[in-house]
DNA sequence: GCACGTTCTCAAAGCGCTTTGAAGGAGACC
DNA sequence: GGTCTCCTTCAAAGCGCTTTGAGAACGTGC
């Protein structure tokens, strides 16, 4: 059933039936009700391909995936999808994924641009001056960046966490704590996210005269396998901390086996606080000692991105706004003052 | 620049122009060189929405993914995505996700189907006369099942790991071992992996002379803290098992904690063995007893099942063929004789 | 009764590609 | 020289929608 087939069924011109579909204001309430009420029946649905072609719009959304034999998509991803799904189910939005070589994923960002198959796409986890960013940016590829980047000079729209106040408020609590040797096991080095949240310790322990040593730094792909082995290297050192702040749910679990092959406790010899993106499968309070987090779902921030790409591509939303959301310090049983 | 400015700048008609950049035979070699030249050099790509709109193939595949409020989506869909991409990526093949409520997937299919978006689509986590798979078969949409299904009366391709195999064989070493209250903590007991799984272990005790009593198995969404509470209330019976068989890596590391907390060791007190989907961030290496395993690369069957479907859609596959990949037992120190 | 807005509807021209059916040109054969 | 083939190339007709520009139909006001 094409549009053809309902107006010649309906004696209307293909024109009319477009408009009384698209809610055009020049077509009579009557005759409009016929056509909506004719559409249902049949069934009818607009041929997406050739409205695509017609107008240059595509409703998708577009996510260009870093892939590799050696590169592992992100278990994070899943929420962001979980929260897409939140927003677009209800909203007939789909996301299309393009995968790209991890190392050349600038050529899939034109292929993407210039297939005009996605009306805006999404960038995750961005590093400074990332190149995705000014590129989207010239191309006038619609987009939302899912984190931040730093030292364009541009502005762009995104949403992030407040990756810095979170670990500020974190190292804050263990230094108010009495802790003086503070380890952080951060995410990437390269990445945003990593960058401020390092910012936002060194800061903390700069508050107590404290300062954060490269070697009590490490900066990993989340695993728990590199979890385990960051705190194992941090404490085999002579000056092993007396806390942890680490990036990840995953990773402390590494954290966790490490301490305890190690015959420490949590908190009594080692305080813990870990960064929790809110994963179902995975939750803090399930740790062998209940860990103390700073907060936020992904879940909710994929949500909130569907909406606002939304809002983009429907030309509700223009500019440049970037959102920083708070996060949560939930504190449980694994901290403590200092041990004796 | 479209086709009708090359061909212009050719001096060739845009017949001969898409026929020579689409590899037809008619055209002259010297002709196709020139286009194929002047086409890479002004950076031509035809317009993927004219192109669909002229035949009607998208060059996606696509997945409705069910979504809902209280619906997570499975990690293990980011390393099917992994393995998606190890294909996809060099074949500029993308991906549509199309979010669907959890409980009216229909809709969303036939919405896809209509659309003609997509090409061919994947369904993942069969149930037994799984409608999802019957709609497609009766929209004439191209598919391929990860997983199976049963009870459908007609013949469907997929890619599926030997569960059956896989637990009969774990199951059978622990028989071997002497254990006789051997417990099964699998996933949601409707899809039909979990059926499979109790069916292979449900063989091996019967190998024994053993039953697998409904009071032994748990039937649990995959998180770690189902794991746990399985665990527990497996351990609190006055028949404790000697053995467990767990669905999940992730759900295994509540096992552990429950056992831990228990005060049971592993393997002494308790055997262990799971199944693993190969995660990245994950491994039963690193457990603290190295876990056995049953193992299967997830992200292998999403390159295959990448791979077929493109097969599919270029015409080179049809038919209905089923794979079913074996799998292997990976004993490790988490399994022993049963305790004196 | 006529000119003029309004309101509703329409034919036709795209959007950029593929594909059908046909035609021009060059050899080959008789 | 004429006819037949084969090889190349082409014009034009879709694909199914949106949108432009214009035309009926119908009051309204003078």
């Amino acid at each position: 059933m094409n549009l053809k087939q309902l107006s010649s069924m309906l004696g209307l011109s293909q024109t009319t039936v477009s408009r009384a579909l698209n809610g055009y204001p020049e077509v009579n309430e009557e005759t409009r009700r016929r056509v909506a009420d004719a559409a249902r029946r049949h069934g009818y649905r607009p041929n997406p391909s050739a409205r695509r072609l017609a107008t240059g719009k595509a409703g998708m959304i577009g996510y260009v995936m870093p892939t590799g034999a050696s590169v592992d998509i992100d278990p994070h991803f899943v929420e962001f999808l979980s929260g897409l799904g939140d927003y677009a189910r209800s909203h007939e939005l789909d996301l299309v994924l393009s995968p790209a070589e991890a190392d050349d994923e600038e050529t899939t960002y034109r292929r993407v641009a210039a297939a005009k198959n996605v009306d805006a796409v999404y960038v995750s986890v961005p590093v400074p001056n990332d190149p995705r960013i000014a590129l989207l940016h010239q191309l006038g590829l619609p987009f939302i960046v899912h984190g931040r980047s730093e030292g364009l000079d541009f502005a762009y729209p995104y949403i992030d966490i407040d990756n810095e106040g979170a670990f500020h408020e974190a190292g804050r609590l263990l230094v108010q704590l009495g802790h003086r040797r503070i380890a952080l096991i951060n995410g990437d080095e390269r990445q945003t996210f990593a960058i401020f949240r390092e910012r936002g310790a060194r800061r903390a322990l700069a508050g107590g005269g404290l300062e954060l040593a490269p070697s009590m730094i490490r900066s990993v792909q989340m695993t728990e396998e590199n979890g385990y082995l960051s705190a194992r290297s941090l404490l085999e050192g002579e000056q092993a901390p007396t806390a942890i702040l680490c990036s990840s749910l995953i990773m402390a679990l590494g954290v966790s086996r490490a301490l305890r092959e190690a015959g420490l406790s949590v908190p009594d010899d080692v305080s813990l606080i870990a960064h929790d993106d809110v994963f179902p499968w995975l939750k803090p309070e399930n740790f062998p000692v209940p860990l103390s987090t700073t907060r936020s779902s992904i879940r909710a921030a994929g949500a909130r991105i569907a909406e606002r790409l939304a809002a983009r591509i429907s030309g509700l939303e223009d500019g440049s706004r970037g959102e920083v959301w708070p996060v949560d310090l939930v504190v449980r049983g694994s901290v403590a003052g200092v041990p004796p």
